[in-house]
RNA sequence: CGGGGUGUAGCGCAGCUUGGUAGCGCGCUGCGUUCGGGACGCAGAGGUCGUGGGUUCAAAUCCCGCCACCCCGACCA
């Protein structure tokens, strides 16, 4: 295929939008890939749509290879699936709701997990149909409340999701280890770098859950690594590393002492160490010592809320990141001062254990942090204005209603996998996720079949998911330089941007010739056959736009030579017109 | 949802304080010159000044509401 850029549908913009922020976006504006439609909706341009449709026939490769079979479905969707699930409820703001004329509710949908399961329940009913791998590449529809990054996070957006369906664990966890592998081959193919990590499945429910981060500053999601072992995981799914559990004996029994003044941790810090009757003989209290009872408000999507109180270690904060992430569907909400008035129990800035747990008065349930393991020594609040407790061990003077991961994560925490490894932290733009879902829509949905001893059982699946309009976007995140874009030869829109420059109609014929011979060995050519155009001009559009390979045809020509140039690296070699297709032939396909 | 900023031609911006003919650069059209790193001259086309209301003889400009975009926070595959 050849396109010229003197009848091309695109504009170069020879400066940067205001209204784009990331890379990504500035430049596949700029380039004329892309232009925003609707408040977190783009239009494709050719270009922009040749790299989208190059990703898209890639990941469908890699699907189909490993025997997954495509379906599609609707985006319009009717709700009573969705209400099966309690999604309807359970998404909240975050989907699309409408109504037909009739009054019928729908929704565009978010992801499909029900109309997959349904569809199944609806074709088949043995163990002798699994396992069954069916995927669709989708338009989905997510009210963000605040999309941004231009293609990063959109509101309508194009998903490859796929669902494995099996009839037991052991064929569940082939089916994950299959599209696993078709997603590293997937991601290796677009030429991304990319990191698996450890993850929560979220909304979705479920257990196993690893997600394929592309690392990138502009990235949405935060994990973590082991500078020793390959442990890797999302913060919100990071599991702490709890010191063992210590012996309370010689521990002096629990007493509370006047701390007047100290509502933080610091104030209290600073006063047991500055009196005689509470400083530790073998060294300073720090805030490691002091146990922090945080209070929040969990409300659930049909408004309902509920308190909990978060016991930690006195230097750490409650990272509502991660606490939202674990307590989803729920959302975590300041406790506020009303809130307090209405919990009389809990005196702000000296909670303490003795006044938390569901079995309490207050009612209030109450989730330690991993490190505050039995036998651990505190400081903490006596639930009076102006007093604290100290020496309260944990398991010996008191008890909560289970543990919680909710505390902030932190360079250099130590590895939860191997003994003496620390963690680094990064960012990462999210380009597919993997999840074992288990039972709990096939259950909810009735999907169930036969086995071999005639017995009904309940079906097992995974889930898996692909940005495919994201990652045209990360991609460009992940390769561009300082002139524009630079796409993997996988997912460019031409294999080869050919230049004719000056006016001599001479450089022209010879372009023209080159290009028809590119073509018939099977590439695709993007030809600048533009005239009365500067060179510099059509330089830097070469440059903007991105093909691996550029061809000047110029005034080389007079010597029998064009210019070969590789967008990446920026060599530029000159090369006997004779010999120009078969050495760009190589240089586009090694 | 809270705080801040911005909406004027396809893109980047000035004009608003102090109300009175809507401007500049790029891009676009025509003619001529130029032709390997975003050329030049001349002549043009193109704008409900985000939107709805208000004040006024008169509103891009002043006042109020709304919408959109960007940033920070909150929130979010």
């Amino acid at each position: 295929m050849i396109m010229r850029m003197s009848t091309l549908f695109v504009r170069t913009l020879r400066e940067d939008p205001t209204d784009a922020e990331v890379p990504s976006h500035r430049l596949l504006v700029r380039a004329g890939y892309v232009r925003r439609a609707a408040p977190g909706g783009f239009t494709w341009l050719p270009l922009g749509w040749l790299v989208y449709r190059n990703i898209e026939r890639v990941v469908r490769e890699e699907m189909d290879r490993i025997g997954a079979q495509e379906v599609h479905f609707p985006a319009l969707l009717p709700k009573e699936p969705y209400e099966v699930t309690n999604r309807w409820n359970d998404y909240g703001d975050d989907i699309f709701r409408l109504r037909d004329r009739k009054g019928s509710d729908f929704l565009l949908g978010p992801t499909h997990e029900e109309m997959f399961t349904l569809l199944v329940k609806d074709l088949y009913s043995s163990y002798k149909d699994l396992p069954l791998w069916i995927y669709q590449i989708q338009t989905k529809f997510r009210d963000e409340p605040r999309p941004r990054a231009g293609l990063l996070r959109g509101r309508e957006f194009v998903m490859k999701d796929s669902y494995s369906f099996d009839v037991d664990d052991t064929g569940l966890d082939a089916s994950y280890a299959a599209h696993r592998e078709a997603y590293v081959r997937t991601f290796d193919r677009l030429g991304l770098d990319y990191v698996i990590v450890s993850a929560l499945s979220g909304a979705m429910g479920g257990s196993r859950s690893e997600e394929f981060l592309t690392p990138s500053p502009v990235g949405e999601d935060t994990y973590v690594r082991c500078s020793r072992c390959d442990y890797a995981a999302n913060v919100e799914a990071l599991v702490t590393r709890a010191p063992d559990p210590v012996d309370p004996a010689g521990v002096p029994a629990a007493h509370a002492e006047d701390t007047p003044d100290t509502p933080t941790i610091e104030t209290l810090v600073a006063l047991a160490n500055s009196r005689d009757d509470l400083r530790r003989p073998d060294r300073d209290w720090t805030a490691t010592d002091t146990l922090k009872n945080v209070v929040v408000k969990l409300v659930a999507p049909d408004g309902k809320f509920e308190p909990l109180a978060v016991g930690l270690p006195g230097d750490r904060e409650v990272d509502v990141r991660r606490l939202d992430a674990v307590v989803a569907p729920m959302v975590v909400e300041p406790f506020t001062d009303e809130d307090f008035a209405q919990h009389p129990g809990l005196v702000r800035g000296y909670i303490g254990p003795a006044a938390l747990g569901a079995d309490k008065p207050a009612g209030v349930r109450y989730l330690l942090d991993p490190r505050v393991v039995p036998g651990s020594r505190w400081i903490t609040g006596a639930n009076e204005p102006g007093r604290h407790v100290f020496d309260l061990v944990a398991g010996r003077d008191f008890a909560a209603d289970g543990t919680i991961e909710a505390a902030d994560v932190r360079e250099g925490d130590p590895c939860p996998r191997c003994d003496d490894g620390t963690l680094t932290m990064a960012r990462g733009i999210e380009m597919g996720h993997i999840f074992q879902l288990g039972r709990k829509y096939a259950e909810a949905l009735d999907l169930k079949v036969l086995d071999e001893h005639g017995k009904q059982v309940v079906v097992t699946m995974g889930s898996y998911g692909i940005g495919v309009s994201r990652a045209v976007a990360a991609i460009a995140e992940s390769t561009h330089d300082e002139l524009g874009l630079c796409w993997p030869r996988e997912v460019a829109p031409a294999d080869v941007h050919l230049v004719a420059t000056g006016k001599d109609a001479t450089v022209f014929d010879a372009a023209q010739a080159l290009a028809d011979s590119l073509v018939a060995d099977g590439l695709t050519v993007l030809y600048d056959d533009r005239r009365g155009v500067s060179p510099g001009v059509k330089f830097k559009d070469a440059e903007l736009l991105g093909m691996p390979t550029v061809v000047v045809v110029g005034k080389g020509l007079a010597d029998g030579t064009v210019e070969v140039r590789d967008r990446r690296s920026g060599e530029r070699e000159d090369v006997p017109v004779a010999d120009a297709a078969a050495h760009v032939l190589r240089a586009v396909r090694p």
